[in-house]
DNA sequence: TGCTCCTAATGATTTAGATCAATATTACGA
DNA sequence: TCGTAATATTGATCTAAATCATTAGGAGCA
């Protein structure tokens, strides 16, 4: 067994893993190191310890606990600080329907502020932790400081934007572009966060994935084999590697960046 | 051919439709009848005024002509008095995707405010109207009328729940009943609007259904036909009648409302 | 160490909807 | 008012992906 590297007598219970930068519940927007994918973007640092007062750091979730259900009353938004998770619906056959995968720096929950009511529900798809930012309080410091409220307006539109490219992903597109696409789009938010965009391990089982993109888990099984085949992708079960970035841009049919 | 009713001798030479509360440009916020539907509600009358003086009454559109264009610089929200439009995206193919119908009352162009680009095009499905909100100056007033800020972010919170439904509506469900949701929303949001909910003309086009609900334009229309022969609905080109909407809600899978 | 559950891979078969094709209908411009 | 183009309907055929079915890996646990 592999031990964790020791680092002071802080941390002499605390599993490894449980002192990293955002798991660690005391830090404050202003030293996280999501700081530019999230909230705080576009504030100073006087802003920043505003903002700072409402944010509530959340503690860690376990996979498969809520940070929120469907139908729920809506209070807060939540920043993803580590882990993954996944947001979805239960249609009345008591089908899962999954519309969304959130990584650390992204915001959930926004799809509860039109009604006062969450829309879908929320789990953990590992071991996670989040900060929570109760809306009232949001939207009162946004009125104080505008540069707050232009960067929310602007991290709602960017949902907008990001919901209708996954619109016309499913409702164009074969099952081979819409896996290419899934793979290319946690690739490129990997890279975002200093992470290796070629290796990564997906947060979803077959079957969320295939509920994600709209097709049968075989499909998705079928395909990853295939990617492989093609020596595209290298596939071990969860751990996925892009060999050849640029066949997958093809496939995906991404012709910018 | 039967002629327009007249009314007094303002409109000697003005096409009657001309006339209709909401293409008279001239009309304000506060008189605007589609006001409870739009941005205002939830605003004072001096908060209107307010809000009057930062929307521009834009011009009557004819059918194919564009409100805004991929790839444009996003400068203002739109809002729509009369008519319809489509907003789609153009794949590197060339081939259309419709990624929203919007009718009177409702707001389009959000899709700009994330990158101050508008990723789509919108453009009139037959002659209407619409005002112009310029984000600058909405964004502006937002800061000073909290009730502006908080109904516009409900605004947008309502853009993204309409794009998740949607995305689940195409990615989950047969094409029947992505057929069938889709006239009972068309009926829904006439019936917001004091129309009927059961006689209505359809915007679009076969094509455009079908791009729109992720199905081809033949398959739009052998289900029309077949709900025709069933007597859920009639159905005379473009002109459609709702039979049997209890039967349709059972097919498109809505068991609210 | 083996047992059970959950997840994934892969083959065989079926089917919903795509594609191709041929009218029919409607809208529109000269 | 006619003629042409755009739009819609309907049929025949094909195919991508769904469905059904079996086997194989892992992970967690007694």
């Amino acid at each position: 067994m592999k031990s964790a590297p020791k680092a002071g007598n802080l941390a002499k219970d605390i599993p490894y893993v449980a002192r990293s930068c955002h798991t660690n519940p005391s830090i404050s927007c202003g030293d996280c190191r999501l700081g530019e994918l999230c909230l705080p973007i576009a504030l100073d640092t006087s802003e920043i310890l505003r903002l700072d007062e409402i944010v509530k750091r959340g503690r860690a979730l376990n996979k498969g606990e809520y940070l929120y259900r469907e139908g729920e009353e809506f209070k807060s938004i939540f920043a993803i600080r580590s882990g993954s998770f996944k947001t979805f619906k239960t249609t009345q056959e008591g089908v899962e329907q999954v519309t969304g995968l959130y990584l650390p720096g992204e915001i959930m929950g926004m799809d509860g502020i039109g009604s006062h009511k969450h829309s879908g529900s929320a789990i953990a798809l590992e071991t996670g932790s989040f900060c929570e930012i109760p809306f009232d309080q949001l939207e009162e410091l946004s009125t104080r400081i505008p540069s707050l409220q232009g960067r929310f307006f602007r991290l709602m539109g960017q949902e907008i934007v990001k919901d209708q490219q996954m619109l016309t992903l499913v409702s164009s597109n074969a099952a081979e572009e819409r896996v290419a696409s899934l793979l290319l789009s946690i690739s490129k938010r990997n890279h975002r966060r200093k992470l290796s965009a070629k290796n990564f391990r997906l947060p979803m089982t077959r079957a969320e994935i295939g509920s994600y993109l709209g097709v049968t888990l075989e499909t998705v099984s079928r395909i990853f084999s295939r990617l492989q085949k093609l020596d595209i992708i290298k596939v071990d079960n969860k751990e996925i590697e892009l060999l050849d970035i640029d066949e997958l841009k093809r496939i995906a049919k991404v012709h910018n960046d």
